[in-house]
DNA sequence: GTACAGATTGAG
DNA sequence: TCAATCTGTACT
């Protein structure tokens, strides 16, 4: 399914999560065009995940952007330093999002990827499927798509105020070194 | 109103 | 190991 695909966002949010890995975040400035390949993500599915700002489904004008349906941007700062790149998922009203945490050799780091895309408040409940300035794109093409095998699960990085239930969930996706070229 | 901690990072 | 520094939440 095309990552330009409404449809690509509203699935389970850990498949959307694993699918992410490979694609292209392609951010255009001007004429000039910044480019990343996923190589990390993390699922959070409030409001049971209690490591979700969207726990319990609670609302706040931060994270009201988790809310819309599969496809925009929620972006937030956390540290009072550091910008956090979610794409939502699922459908509208449903708190569910993808964190993307790095990108192949430019951005090692969820606070990295945003400084290295240039993206900030302005971005906040951008639409990936519409907008001009950010999008994402497919190019693996058929022989070089990726393989659960490739796919390394791990538990999610940061979060251990959610205690050992929600902290140990595998919902940490790393597309693994020998296979990214 | 005040206090506090967080989906991080880079310097020491 | 720790400080940087904004936002939401839980208090007074």
């Amino acid at each position: 399914m095309p990552v330009e695909e409404r449809n690509f966002y509203i699935r389970p949010t850990l498949t959307v999560a694993k699918e992410l890995l490979g694609k292209y975040i392609v951010r255009k400035i001007g004429r000039k065009k910044l480019e990343g390949r996923i190589i990390e993500t993390e699922a959070y599915i409030g409001p049971q995940d209690k490591a979700s700002h969207a726990y319990k489904g609670k609302v706040t004008p931060r994270n009201r952007a988790e809310y819309l349906v599969g496809g925009h941007i929620y972006i937030y700062l956390v540290y009072g330093m550091y910008w956090q790149l979610n794409i939502s998922t699922a459908k509208e009203g449903k708190p569910e999002c993808v964190l993307i945490r790095a990108l192949d050799k430019v951005a090692a780091g969820p606070g990295k990827v945003c400084r290295y895309l240039k993206l900030g408040k302005s971005f906040y409940g951008e639409d990936l499927t519409k907008s001009k300035r950010i999008w994402l794109e497919d190019r693996s093409g058929l022989p070089k798509k990726i393989k659960p095998s490739q796919i390394k699960a791990t538990a999610r990085i940061g979060i251990d105020y959610a205690g050992p239930y929600w902290s140990r969930r595998k919902w940490r996706f790393v597309l693994m070194n020998k296979e990214r070229k």
